[in-house]
RNA sequence: GCGGGCGUAGCUCAGUGGUAGAGCGUCAGCCUUCCAAGCUGAAUGUCGAGGGUUCGAGCCCCUUCGCCCGCUCCA
């Protein structure tokens, strides 16, 4: 690349931009839209405009491309073998109930009405005798303050050589009847019975298949893409050649009914993942999930996302899931967002997920052992763990739409969109300097052949400086210029969005000058 | 669900009871041999919806819908 290229001579962004500009230029431009809108939008889903859908295209294709097509070397230098496939998004509910989705993706919820908080039910622990009337204290589960309260606030009701006692009376706040609720204490209350009962936000969209609606043909959207991969592991392992270690990669639609969808296409209800199921021997459950920790991150680093904005947090053992609890580890490639902002938003997880998913399926589908995988190598016969990449895709273009806008006073369109040429939704203006003379017949010529290839826009209207700020907007990396000079010796101007700088080149030069650039 | 905020042109917003506006964008024409996003002109609104008060409502009242923010959840 030449050194219009680099970053590091962009100007300096005169300041930081809010969301509001973000999310204004996404719609001024057609980036992003939301769903519905002229029947007045509906919460939580956004559709993807002309240059959106180019972007995210772009997204995809990459991760496509980097993970699946291409060559990648392997902890051991070796390349890592990895297949595709593309799985429905409504599958038999059993696949939910064997992944835990039914009887677990849904959280109680509790409300306060005297703090006014929202608590998650099987986080919360009640402190109290097991009588009739007795007073009982909630408190949080794992919160030393919080117990410390309950305790304190017990003293009153209890005497005190029987705090002992009571202390080991610790009993899950789900536990409780309604008679025994209505004596409860919430963790940030003072009156009793201020706590609703569990609620359930089942986070899972339901369906019914076929034409009789009962709850026979009941049936759920995939909530996560991950169990089509688990659930024709078989399949693959039948159908193609590849051997431990290898990978299932998708990329699809996955649905959420989230409690609250926030920060534009942050938190949607219907997003896209892109994930890999990296099956493994359980003795190198380490080496593989570093592998993929630092594979994933330098990944998103590739596409732009380069700077102090995106970081790699390691999950506490705390937080991690179920079915990753005694595992490798779990971490989470993550991108600092204007609304997150000093903080991070997750981008992607990656995670040992262990042999849960498979040996769930190996249960509840009957199949057993013969689910195993044999190995030749080893002469063993046994359930693959799993590394787990999955990454938002969603989230991807929204972090690479933040992580470009450049604010800069001293262009006519006042901002511009430094996308990763790789990654940018229109790859090259083509422009007649003027609209006369030969130059637009040049320029559409140059336009038609570089068409063949990657999208760009051929625009003879206005003057020349609206173009270039169009392009700016649209986070375009190159135009091309023709001008009365071309005609004579057949060269062009390639304007560089970053810098503004200009150079010439010769006009049978310009694909193969595009495509060492976009690296295509 | 609870609490708060907001709905006026594609975008950003002004308009506190008396004929719906501005800037930007879009489009057309002009100009233009590299930032001219300059010049001229044009299109664009059931003022979120319904009801009420009033001679008169974008503005006041009620209802409703939607969006945004917080709690919770999460790729």
């Amino acid at each position: 690349m030449s050194a219009q290229d680099s970053s590091a001579s962009a100007p300096t962004p005169s300041k930081t931009p809010s969301m509001e500009e973000i999310v204004s230029l996404c719609r001024r431009r057609g980036f992003i839209f939301g769903s519905s809108e002229i029947y007045g939008g509906i919460n939580g889903f956004w559709d993807y405009g002309p240059l959106g859908a180019e972007l995210k295209r772009n997204l995809k294709s990459a991760w496509w491309e980097d993970m699946v097509l291409r060559e990648l070397a392997g902890p051991d230098g070796t390349p890592v073998d990895i297949v595709g496939v593309d799985c429905t998004i409504i599958m038999n509910p059993k696949v939910w109930v064997a992944s835990g989705h039914v009887g677990g993706f849904n959280d109680p919820m509790v409300d306060c009405r005297e703090s006014k908080l929202r608590y998650r039910a099987d986080h919360l622990m009640a402190l109290g005798a097991v009588e009739p009337r007795a007073r009982i204290q909630v408190f949080l589960e794992n919160d030393a303050d919080s117990l410390a309260r309950a305790e304190k606030a017990l003293l009153k009701y209890e005497r005190r050589d029987s705090l002992d006692a009571v202390r080991h009376l610790v009993r899950p706040f789900t536990a409780l009847s309604a008679e025994e609720r209505a004596h409860a204490v919430g963790p940030d209350a003072k009156e009793p019975g201020t706590l609703t009962e569990p609620r359930q936000f089942n986070l899972m969209f339901e369906t019914f298949v076929g034409a009789i609606r009962d709850e026979d043909s009941k049936a759920y959207l995939r909530p996560e893409t991950a169990q089509g991969i688990f659930a024709n592991f078989q399949n693959v392992l039948d159908s193609t050649r590849v051997r431990v270690p290898f990978g299932i990669a998708q990329i699809g639609k996955a649905f959420r009914n989230e409690v609250t969808p926030r920060n534009f296409t942050f938190r949607s209800r219907e997003f896209e993942q892109a994930e890999i199921e990296f099956f493994i021997h359980p003795s190198s459950a380490n080496e593989w999930y570093a592998f993929w920790r630092d594979q994933r991150y330098k990944w998103w680093q590739s596409i732009g996302l380069a700077g102090d904005n995106l970081t790699l947090r390691e999950h506490g053992r705390d937080e991690l899931a179920h079915y990753a609890k005694e595992g490798a580890g779990c971490c989470d490639v993550e991108y600092r967002f204007p609304f997150t902002a000093p903080g991070f938003g997750e981008l992607e997880g990656v995670a040992h997920r262990s042999d849960y998913d498979l040996r769930q399926h190996a249960e509840h589908s009957g199949k057993r052992d013969k689910m195993k995988y044999f190995d030749q190598e080893r002469s063993e016969r046994y359930f693959p763990h799993v590394i787990e990449p999955s990454g938002g895709m969603d989230r991807g273009t929204l972090a690479l739409l933040c992580e470009a806008y450049t604010p800069d006073a001293t262009r006519p369109s006042g901002v511009f969109m430094k996308f990763h040429p790789r990654m940018a939704p229109v790859k090259a203006g083509i422009f007649p300097l003027v609209n006369k003379d030969g130059m637009p017949e040049m320029a559409e010529k140059l336009s038609r052949q570089l068409r063949t290839r990657w999208l760009v826009e051929f625009d003879p209207k206005q003057s020349i400086g609206k173009r270039y700020a169009r392009m700016d907007e649209a986070g375009t990396p190159y135009c091309f210029t023709i001008d009365g000079e071309s005609l004579k010796d057949q060269t062009v101007t390639v304007r560089h969005r970053d810098t503004q700088a200009q150079e010439r080149i010769g006009v049978d030069r310009v694909e193969a000058w595009l495509a060492e650039r976009l690296g295509a």
